[in-house]
DNA sequence: AATAAATATTGACCAATCGTCTAAAATATG
DNA sequence: CATATTTTAGACGATTGGTCAATATTTATT
């Protein structure tokens, strides 16, 4: 019945050229830059043919906000599974776990950081990447705050406003470490940080 | 002494082929956008030959980058200047008036306000734009900050980061408003903001 | 005022890049 | 096995980016 047909197949592990499409994109945009990669350059270290790459994505722009949404949504999606792992009752710190959670990986991945930020701003205003975040996200660091606002009767004028200011707290927090190439003592930073989201949040 | 020489002459009240070309792409990048925006475009509507712009400039992305740079320092020169008028000892309070300020300037110039936070996120992060930052003022909200804070003796573990935060606050806030196309109660969500400021500062 | 040196400006030119399109290959369907 | 549908390929025209030698303009020098 399944028949391997020609010896050129590759291992179907779910990469497929969509997949090696946006590996590759990864790789080059965060080794060049936006700029010095073509789409010429992406499809050739794929092994695909320039055809394909317009048959998924729109243009480099458009995967580069796919590839923002994805690695910031994984990383915000593993913070998640860590807070569910511990029992924290308060809103304010559940929040700042997945926070800290959040900077210590993009400190210790500073070209995922570089990426995600500088081309995009931590890519949270973007309508597209928006999009993929809604789309993709299951449970969501968005739903676990409003929820969490509902639940608590914490007495919020835009919940959705508040999130979007930590998270952008957050952002300039860790780019600030790129910023200057001199290490920068975030974890001297991080209570400062805290007590500002406890202020914000209240409780 | 002074005669007419050619009939092409413009008016030349300081507005030099440089100035002309930066008007030119502000006027092209707040309309069509940077992507749809060609070198070749900002020439033609500038009436300047494609030379010219790369005697000025390096590519496309530094006339943005001195673009954001110019508007938003120009944008906080006259909130330092409104200050100046005003007698306001407390540096939370001066931090607020000028926040305040830049924020009131952005809701009313949509298109000034998406096109610094958009493709660079107001800019702060940049290399480029932070140099022509430091090189066109005098008077800053930067040195304003670090003065105040050293002449009050204001316990802040990192000044200039606190400052960063601030002003990342302030972007996110206006963002926000364009971010929902509906309008968004900008006015009421003020005093929250500057309640953050506050307790992060200190006062 | 005439000449020389320095600087600014131009636009033709070529290489690189984009995005389209048609034909071929792969896969699914009956 | 024949036919329809989807996926892939890469050649192609159009656009864009950036260079450069020629020309125009300004500034300095005598």
């Amino acid at each position: 019945m399944i028949d391997m047909k020609k010896e050129k197949t590759e291992k179907t592990d779910g990469n497929d050229k969509e997949s090696r499409l946006l590996n590759t994109a990864f790789k080059l945009f965060t080794e060049k830059g936006m700029k010095d990669t073509s789409i010429q350059d992406i499809v050739d270290n794929a092994n695909v043919a320039k055809g394909t790459f317009y048959l998924y994505f729109k243009d480099k722009y458009e995967i580069r906000d796919i590839l923002i949404a994805k690695k910031s949504n994984k990383l915000f999606n593993e913070a998640l599974k860590e807070l569910r792992k511990n029992y924290i009752e308060n809103l304010s710190d559940q929040v700042i776990f997945i926070i800290n959670y959040v900077i210590d990986e993009l400190v210790k991945a500073p070209t995922l950081l570089k990426f995600i930020s500088k081309d995009l701003s931590w890519g949270i205003y973007n309508k597209n990447v928006r999009k993929i975040y809604e789309e993709t996200s299951e449970d969501s660091i968005y739903k676990l705050f409003i929820k969490g606002v509902e639940e608590n009767h914490i007495d919020l004028k835009n919940p959705e406003v508040t999130l979007f200011m930590i998270i952008e707290l957050l952002s300039s927090t860790c780019f600030n470490s790129i910023l200057y190439n001199e290490p920068l003592p975030i974890n001297e930073f991080k209570p400062y940080l805290y007590d500002t989201i406890r202020n914000m949040i209240g409780k």
